[in-house]
DNA sequence: CTTGGCACTCGGTAAGCGAGAGTGCCAGCC
DNA sequence: GGCTGGCACTCTCGCTTACCGAGTGCCAAG
């Protein structure tokens, strides 16, 4: 159905749309790409790949553009990823390598992500169920208020105060501290409620109760869905393409304001530790329904995800590339700084 | 010069063009606005307007519209802020009484804001420097590695880590965490290096070097502009108000991404605990130019600032009181929940 | 000082027109 | 059977023209 040849043109109509920002005509096709055929017969492959659905006319009498279907086809079949020039990693490298702290890692990513593409950038903080527990820190806050931090092996801290029931004390707290440090350290957040039982049975049995109450508390609040944070860059680029969307930049900016409906994209992800990519109605995301999203996780254990989000009319093997690139920058420099 | 009534017709014409978003003409002033007076008596005050550069009119033959200084002139003035609504207060009360931590604090504050104006919303974390210290945490990563953590009476927690140039042991951090905390709970930030010095003179001999450029490493690094924390909201917003804005809404976004810049204008307000606003070329910001901004300080010794951004043609009154009561009542929360 | 009248200005919209780009189809050629 | 050149047709886009209406400034009278 598909030759050699139609899928030459399909792609070369990918490239053109995407660096001309206009549907792109037969004839303007023969002349830029050296294809070896005319116009005429380039016009009845497009004929061919508009009945398969790989491209569509904005109206009667115009070029073609492609749909969500043909950039698919071009991101899965016909193009590979662009690596960064030389230049471009070394700037990468030694940006990344300035980062003081967990903060400023996830900050200068994604605002150097959002440059390098030119697109909306996300990046996910690592995530604290798949990242070990380095320490657990106990403050007591008031006699009956305290404050529990968690610091993970990634650098990110996570903090929740709860109030108790009966008044504690410092000793009790140190105590408490001490065990729990015995019996997290290096564990998963997702091993720690076994780990944590054992530290009650340690304990006075007066305070037990108490002890219970606060690790009840505190695993539940570190386990429920608590990688919720994302950094965002590059919001600005959007109004560049205005004309790309439909109506208005608003939706794409109230989609991107709902952190967790942009993590769970990110967490969707299909392959682990590969780039993604997701385009147009692919996203099941109302407002986002003209974009597209390129991400990957990033860091050991896919620890978190980032990616970039555009106009489906996008730059696929560049971005690919600046996502792959960045994914490996920075899961490199989260290994080198825990 | 100006009499009472040309101030009355000052005012119609902010409110006028607020809510129409049209320029204002005589005979629809005189007939919108009981002034007791005809249009062609209005056309005389409103020559009169202009020449003071009140108002200006886009083109001739158009009706007139605000000009920054009319815009300031209404708000110090023409205005009365306008109190929330009971069920606005009752709503805002319990979104807030909601509140997990303070991230989770600070988000509901900046979703709220947004909604509740739906202007952008801008809400700086509480300073570290202003706040007090409520506990030091010292973590060994590896033998030459450490990290820092600081906790503050308003729930924020800061951390960084560093290298030191000889190995430290257990017991070394165990005492040094003891005495620092011993001698820095319930100081301010900017009274930690006094404190900090008489640490280093308990420890032993040989330790001295190191944990001295311990402190001095946590002391630099959280004196030095560390409050660079902000949320956002409402983004979307901006894309309603396309028309107000000469061009497109891209250089605002920039500016909005420039967190720094953000902070330093919340910081500047004038008066502190009390509502500023500053308008258009009021901001020092080339991008912001054609907006406005309406913050406060919140919190006890105005530990934080939040605002509210959009068109200089907004709705002053509403917004003052919105960013008035919302401040008030996360100072209130800080308060309860440290 | 206010008011009604009046001539004037000018932006915005609608309608008409032509140019240009692109298509689909067909007949001929390899 | 597939490729090619030619040709008629369609449709958008940009430009020009004309018109309408809102709004102003000024003036003379109350």
């Amino acid at each position: 159905m598909l030759d050699e040849r139609k899928l030459s043109v399909l792609r070369a109509i990918v490239e053109d749309y995407v660096t001309t920002r206009e549907p792109v005509g037969s004839k303007a096709l023969a002349e830029r790409h050296s294809l070896g055929v005319s116009p005429a017969t380039i016009r009845n492959d497009m004929a061919a790949l508009e009945d398969e659905g790989y491209i569509t006319q904005p109206h009667t009498s115009a070029g073609r553009v492609p749909t969500d279907s043909g950039y698919r086809l071009f991101v899965d079949r016909l193009t590979t990823v662009k690596p960064l020039s030389a230049a471009e990693r070394r700037a990468i490298k030694t940006f990344l390598e300035g980062a003081l702290d967990l903060d400023d890692i996830v900050t200068r990513t994604v605002r150097l992500l959002a440059q390098v593409t030119g697109q909306v950038a996300v990046v996910q903080y690592p995530s604290l169920t798949r990242s070990q527990v380095r320490h657990v820190e106990i403050v007591l806050l008031h006699p009956r208020r305290l404050m529990v931090v968690v610091i993970s092996t990634t650098g990110r801290v996570e903090q929740r105060t709860l109030d108790v029931a009966i008044d504690v004390d410092d000793e009790t707290i140190a105590e408490l501290r001490n065990n729990i440090n015995e019996a997290v350290d290096g564990k998963l957040l997702s091993e720690i409620p076994d780990a944590a039982e054992r530290v009650a049975e340690k304990m006075a049995v007066e305070v037990r109760p108490t002890v219970a109450a606060i690790i009840a508390t505190m695993v539940e609040s570190l386990t429920e869905a608590n990688d919720a944070r994302v950094a965002l860059a590059g919001t600005a680029n959007l109004a560049h393409f205005n004309t790309d969307f439909p109506g208005s930049i608003q939706p794409i900016l109230e989609a991107l304001e709902e952190h967790v409906v942009l993590l769970r994209l990110l967490g969707e992800a299909t392959s682990p530790s590969q780039v993604s990519v997701r385009i147009g109605r692919e996203l099941p995301v109302e407002g986002l329904s003209s974009t597209s999203l390129v991400s990957s996780s990033y860091g050991a254990d896919g620890i978190g995800h980032l990616g970039v989000i555009g106009p489906t009319r996008m730059d696929y093997p560049g971005n690919i590339g600046a996502v792959h690139a960045i994914a490996q920058y920075v899961g490199r420099i989260l290994e080198e700084s825990s």
